[in-house]
DNA sequence: GATGAATGAGTTTTCATTCAT
DNA sequence: AATGAATGAAAACTCATTCAT
């Protein structure tokens, strides 16, 4: 088996085990055993346990920052096209993030609370994520479609907080859930609150 | 010092050793150090690391229980009233986050992805805020203030989700945060939504 | 026991199995069975095993120091007191080493190709020694009973060297030779060299 | 390339590698990679990582033994001739010594406080040298160029000591010393010791 | 009750050696 | 002959828990 492909395969397999158990309870030993390997080769292709952790963190982090949801610039919107704008945004990220489902599951279960260095990557990447939301909603504003006497800052912190929930309660599921479902309850919720009845 | 003054500093002590350095980087060297006792006197009040920390984490969720807003009950209710009403919940809720904090904070940084005990108690956790949420949202829908098409388990999820992230953005900083100012943008968003520009 | 004592206890232990094995054929577990303790103990007391071996060595580099023969400053001088001078010389190192000829000989057996820390320390060991040996024939010198013609530092270099060999070959048998016997062979061989049969 | 020429190749390197960094910091990896080959050729060559230190140390040993300054045999000598006979002797020392220091090096600096065997064979080592020693003074003594009241086996012990300094002194430096002046010093030292000044 | 030295099972990590290609 | 990935026994080190004082 070429060096590569071990590799690959012994991170799939630390994935396994860490979701299985959590870092800590994760030993190199069940890693290995996962991998079907002895315990020395795991450390021909990374340096420790803390190690291959941190490139399946990188590696979803990675992901996360692969998500770019295109939208287009049209000079005159209604608010049909801002829904169907977030509509797209939301359905991208959540298809992204069914794809890559176990790994960001390892980043919300395990990452947190973890040794100095992932911290300041989690702040780096919620920031991220912060930029990219504010984006979109001060780009509805300016469109015409979202009020303007919103605090922008904070709801999209909210929109964070959706979807991070969403996230776990629906994508962590078993099957597969109706994402245009999701994505139709997200944007009619972001658009229109509850009110109104 | 009386036995319970005693295990009240040990509770304390570990506590800010547990949000120091989160509960497997945390020795009880270190929680003992800190409550300035030796290290065998940890073990004359708790069996164990792992029960002086669910003791913490129960504590939080008994805080989390008696967070009960009350609410009348008008046969005819106005828009206005049901943003009353949600604001009240709101800041009921916030003010016992901002209140023990620094439990809450070990409830949602470090009781993840510990052992399988905890995971239960989350979860158990979690489906009581659920029926909480659904519970209100439910009566809103039941007086005509909230649309009656949408789905109330979603919605309910969708809150939790803000209000985590709003714990964990804006109660664990630093300084006190205006709450009544967080708690109107929260109930401008989840009554209205961001659209209508 | 108290901590002085058997930090004490594990360095005689230590010393003990390194003089019978070498440093790196001898395991911490080794070290804890000499002291009749458990694997956790040696690590309440010091650091590593580096760390235990590296006070042993530190330990009779201060022996070395510490030896400190005193000579008188007698204006006029003949052969006869230069030779009086060196056997006290000689007399007090050879003593010193005999009394920590243990120790001595981890240092001349182990302490030799170790980890990088430790050449530098002999080497500032052995400039201390040539300096003193230096010293010493300069004033034999000054006095007129060494002659003038001679290399001083070489001269510093072969007395080390003699000393060293004589330390290896006599001080590390198992009993005590006739320390009296050695010097006077030794202050001969160095005061008139082997010539003139 | 040959058998023999890679053998070399790999006998040169582990040189290298050991007298960079000692036996034991030296890995398999560091000779392969000195020699530029994979780790498995190493094992066609030699049976072990000892093994290739054993032949290392033989080759030293055995240049040793191949040492022979011979001397005339006169059958009366003045002090003149003895010292010649003294320096003709440290001159082929010295000058082998320096031909092999790399060699001789490892086997001062390394082989000591290795496995069982090396102690027997290094003993056997000082014990020949103590013999040409011994017969090369002990000559002197009979031809009436040295003093018949010397303990020869004690000075025997001296000379080999002042050699062994000389050598770590001077020939293990980076640029080569005088051989002539050095052995003058020595014949001198040997001859005269410091004293009559 | 309090103390803190002692314990030892449990983990991570290393690296000489093997062997299928 | 050469390769280099794989092996696994062997070691160092950790730390929650115990217990004699």
């Amino acid at each position: 088996m070429s060096k590569d492909a071990r590799r690959e395969q012994l991170l799939e397999a630390a994935l396994a085990a860490f979701l299985r158990g959590g870092y800590h309870a994760t030993h190199v030993e069940d890693i290995v055993k996962e991998a079907g390997v002895a315990r020395g080769t795991f450390y021909l292709h990374f340096d420790s346990k803390h190690a291959v952790f941190s490139v399946l963190v990188d590696r979803m982090l990675q992901v996360f920052l692969d998500v770019r949801p295109e939208f287009p610039e049209p000079d005159v919107m209604k608010s049909k096209d801002a829904a169907a704008i977030l509509a797209h945004s939301y359905r991208t990220i959540l298809e992204a993030f069914w794809q890559h489902r176990r790994l960001l599951r390892l980043l919300l279960e395990e990452a947190v609370g973890l040794e100095k260095g992932f911290a300041k990557k989690l702040e780096a990447h919620y920031r991220e994520w912060h930029e990219r939301v504010h984006h979109t909603i001060a780009y509805l504003q300016d469109r015409g479609v979202a009020r303007k006497d919103i605090d922008v800052h904070f709801v999209a912190e909210l929109v964070i907080g959706i979807v991070e929930r969403i996230t776990r309660t629906y994508l962590f599921a078993r099957k597969k859930p109706d994402l245009d479902a999701l994505v139709d309850q997200l944007v009619a919720f972001e658009m229109r609150g509850i009110g109104g009845g």
